[in-house]
DNA sequence: AAGCGTTTGTGAAATATTTCACAATATTTC
DNA sequence: GAAATATTGTGAAATATTTCACAAACGCTT
């Protein structure tokens, strides 16, 4: 078991408590759950090659990140592995997914049907992610003539009753940056607790609600700083 | 100045040195990079609003961050504000476009024109970010009939001449999972040095290429986690 | 069933990042 | 122009994360 130091130890009593949540689960650390995101593909390929056993080392060299790193990780939440052996592909991958909690498929909706989210409506590769985007909403709903989406779009009057009925916790957010605030609020306070949003502004939450940022420019401008030596 | 303490200072003497690239410039952590990068939307922002000085902790809440770790990202590579006042917006602006070296436009090709890359070929939103996808590759090079795409979609037989002759440095892979390897190495040979990667795998890349990797299934796993409490 | 080679699990060390606390220095007010 | 007020810049402290180093535990061979 991991045990991390609680905060306080200069003026504490230096007492070592493992770190939990409110509901009674030990907090795993941000980067931690990114990683482990991306061991579950590793292992979802491995799978594919037939594989059945997999050491640290061969899962860690997959995923790009070291072997110590990779059993830390794994560390957080229990202990998987035979020494000498490596780890079960298939234990470890659904022992990933319970942690994560994606397990179960998540209900998924996405909110500004232009350029962006047609092409994010039209990918058919969350389902087997454990995703799905089960309805779009637009403030102008057109249903293209060209494309095949399955999904229901739909006009923003009708969201608060959809999002209530399907009991739906997250969303995609692909609205113009100038509307990009004021359409998060609104799903804030229909009961939406996730928000991943690519419009090119700083959302602004509250503390119960969670919005990632996927902003391209900055992505660009990172790699655009780092390759220049 | 800011100074960081150099590795092994438990077996060596303890040196304080400022810590230093082979280029001469002094490393900025990597998730300063991306901070200053929020910084400077925020700060366009606030310019467009008509502000002329703003202090640090009105920059740090547009941004999200707390005013103590701007001031500390800032120290990274100089100081520019004025005590009592704040900072001025024009000349921290600049000062930070310096820094990540987005002061000049950079040229940018993108590898997959299928569904998502045609959005991303479409959008009129990285001009004015520093960024112009100049071309688009595809194995199968058509032009979309019910689209306005200003750049030219090529095969991927040109690709080598056109990277070299337009001194290209950074790509968009936006192919499917299979090919995104494979791709990728070509695009190394031919001397890309950073990758923008959508396929929903861990690209192999030397140690002088950065390879950034814009997985939304991971992203909305990581949402779905950090939600349930 | 003992020995050998392998690989996990984990405290402790090293490193990295964030936050604190406050001196320094500017502006504003009277 | 002195006092009050505001805000930066920065060492040091606190916290977080990564890496090291190695004992413990397993499978396999003989
Ligand atoms: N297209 C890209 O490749 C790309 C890349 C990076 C970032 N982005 C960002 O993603 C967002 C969407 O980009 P896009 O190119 O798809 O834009 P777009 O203009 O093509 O589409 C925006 C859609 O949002 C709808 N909309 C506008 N206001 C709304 C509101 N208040 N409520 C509901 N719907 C509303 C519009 O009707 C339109 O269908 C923008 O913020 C953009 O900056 C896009
Ligand atoms: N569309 C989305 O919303 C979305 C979301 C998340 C991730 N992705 C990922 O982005 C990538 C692209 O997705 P998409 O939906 O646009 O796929 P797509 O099938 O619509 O387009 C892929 C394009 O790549 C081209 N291509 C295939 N092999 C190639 C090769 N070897 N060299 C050059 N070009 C080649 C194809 O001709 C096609 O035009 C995929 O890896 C996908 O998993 C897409």
């Amino acid at each position: 078991m991991k045990y991390f130091t609680n905060a306080c130890p200069a003026r504490g009593a230096g007492l070592i408590l493992p770190r939990v949540k409110k509901s009674g689960r030990i907090i795993i650390p941000r980067k931690t759950i990114y990683r482990l995101s991306i061991y579950l593909r590793c292992l979802a390929r491995l799978k594919e090659n037939g594989l059945d056993t997999v050491s640290s080392e061969a899962l860690a060299k997959a995923a790009g990140v070291k072997p110590t790193q990779l059993r830390k990780d794994l560390a957080c939440f229990g202990t998987f592995g035979t020494r000498g052996l490596g780890y079960d592909v298939t234990e470890l991958s659904s022992r990933i997914a319970d942690e994560l909690g994606t397990s179960r498929l998540q209900p998924v909706i996405l909110v500004g049907v232009g350029n962006l989210g047609l092409a994010l409506l039209s990918y058919r590769g969350f389902e087997k992610e454990g995703f799905e985007i089960i309805a779009a909403f637009d403030a102008n709903p057109r249903r293209p003539r060209n494309k095949q989406i399955a999904q229901p779009i739909l006009g923003m009057d009708v969201m608060p009753k959809f999002i209530a009925e399907h009991g739906v916790k997250m969303a995609i957010l692909s609205v113009p940056a100038p509307s990009a605030q004021e359409v998060a609020n609104h799903l804030v306070d229909c009961g939406v607790a996730g928000i991943l949003n690519f419009a090119p502004i700083v959302l602004t939450v509250p503390e119960d609600v969670m919005a990632n940022n996927v902003n391209l420019a900055i992505e660009l401008e990172n790699l655009s700083y780092f390759i220049r030596d």
